[in-house]
Parts: structure tokens; C-alpha cells; sequence
DNA sequence: CCGTATCCCTGACGATACTG
DNA sequence: CAGTATCGTCAGGGATACGG
């Protein structure tokens, strides 16, 4: 995996960064909004545009990433910023409060990657004995 | 703050446990049920009792709590004994996977007590200037 | 490109009532 | 005491359509 703290513009968005069966959406965190989580996710390497969010977040509709984005400029985790170009550009980055959730997702995604197959085995066990 | 570690069995659990503005309310884990987080800081201390869940869980009717156990008794993180007594006693407790998610649940609590108030400040002053 | 507004459907959750 | 069953309500989230 390369440097998230390092920010590469060119870098982009895996688009399978949350697969149904992702750890991180597994286990996602709520601070005021579910999708949260995954958006600090998105933009630990640095500013993401509006729709770079979109793919990733499987967000078909971008009404979700919005109501999303703006819960959490809101709440003081993220910063929106608009350029004034053609065509438009609206980037979105973490602020320092946004920042210290990583450590807590990187807990929980390790905490999937270490034990989420036992829990799925032991649901599969226990919901289809067949 | 009781050492967890050891079982006290006598060791009421704080009905106030979780305020609606309690830390671990404010950010739940979520393993295939949002209230799993909560079961699980209510067996840390040991076994419990389902009468003792509706409490802290703030749960006025025993559906919530029911659902809850059985999906996690499905994933494998509580274990339900059930006592042929009268009157009828059943006590839940955390499975080895189950604990291996106390330390995760600890580092929210740990966030939520630092950076909770800044969170909160941010929303009252974009929701409500006046 | 960057959104917002609306409809609609599903799944979570509370209340009520009943059983072993 | 320890649940289950059923109903009603409501917010979350997807689809569609439209505006800056």
C-alpha cells in the first residue's frame, strides 16, 4: 500500500475500495452519519473532488455522498471548497477533527481482516446448516 | 472506574450507562447489528442476565434486546445458557471473538470523551447560529 | 461538473399483547 | 423471568428528474 500521509493528486480512488463484504463496510462508524466512515477513508490521502467520492462509495446517485459531505462539513470533519473555474471544481478534505477518526477506522479494519471470517463462518454455521 | 477485568457478579450495571448523548451512544460499532457495541460493554464485566440488558440498553420492551443477542449468538460473539431453575434464569456472555472487540469499543469511548465536545460545537454553531 | 428536490420502498425500532 | 408475535411509525437510502 503506498504513503497515505504523503497526498498524490494523481493517485485514484480504487473503485472497489468497498466491496459488499469490505471490512470497512462491515464494521463502519457512526458520527452523526454511517456513511462517514468510508468518506474519511476517501479522503485520508488528501482533497477529493465531488465526484471522485462517488465511484468508490458505489454511490450511484450522488444524493447520498451529499447529504453525507455536508453532515459532515457540518459536524467540523470536513472542509468544502469551491473553485471558481469552468468546468466547475468543489474539492473536500479533512480537518484536523476528521483526522483523528483514521486511527479508529484503521482499528476496526484490522479488526476485520483479523476476525471477520470467524464471525461469517459462525453466521454461515449457525444460519445455512445446509 | 471498577476494574472490568475481574467478574463481579454482584456489580449492578449504571442504568445511565448510555445517555443519549453518552460516547458510546454517539458512535456505535456495528458487527451486523447497530447495538451490538452496547451488548458487548454491558458483558465485559461477565455474564448477564437478559433482564439486566433492558436497562442500561434503555430497551422499554425486550424485542430490541432479544433480536440483538440471537443475531450475535449467530455470529458467534455471546453465548446464551439458559438455567433449568425456577423462576427461569438465563445468562448471556461474550465468546473469545466477542472480547476482541473491547479494545475497539474502548478506543471509540477514548475519541468520543476527547472529540466529541468539539464535534458537538461544530454542529450547534452551523445548525443553529442564533 | 456539481449538486438539489422529489418520490418511494425497505428495514430499524417502539408499543402492545401473549406464551413457556 | 424470559422471551415471541404482530403492528405501526419513521428515517435511511436508491431512482428519477431537474437546476447552477
Amino acid at each position: 500500500m503506498a504513503d497515505a500521509t504523503a497526498h498524490d493528486r494523481s493517485a485514484p480512488l480504487d473503485p472497489d475500495m468497498f466491496h459488499p463484504l469490505c471490512p470497512s463496510s462491515a464494521m463502519p462508524f457512526r458520527v452523526g452519519d454511517k456513511w462517514s466512515g468510508m468518506v474519511i477513508r476517501c479522503l485520508q490521502g488528501g482533497p477529493r473532488r465531488f465526484g471522485e467520492l462517488r465511484v468508490p462509495l458505489k454511490a450511484v446517485t450522488p444524493k447520498v455522498p451529499s447529504e453525507t459531505l455536508r453532515a459532515m462539513e457540518r459536524d467540523g470533519l470536513v472542509t468544502r471548497t469551491a473553485y471558481d473555474e469552468n468546468p466547475p471544481r468543489v474539492e473536500y478534505a479533512l480537518t484536523p477533527l476528521g483526522r483523528t477518526l483514521i486511527p479508529l477506522l484503521d482499528a476496526a479494519r484490522a479488526w476485520s481482516e483479523t476476525h471477520l471470517p470467524a464471525l461469517l463462518a459462525a453466521r454461515r454455521a449457525a444460519g445455512q446448516p445446509a
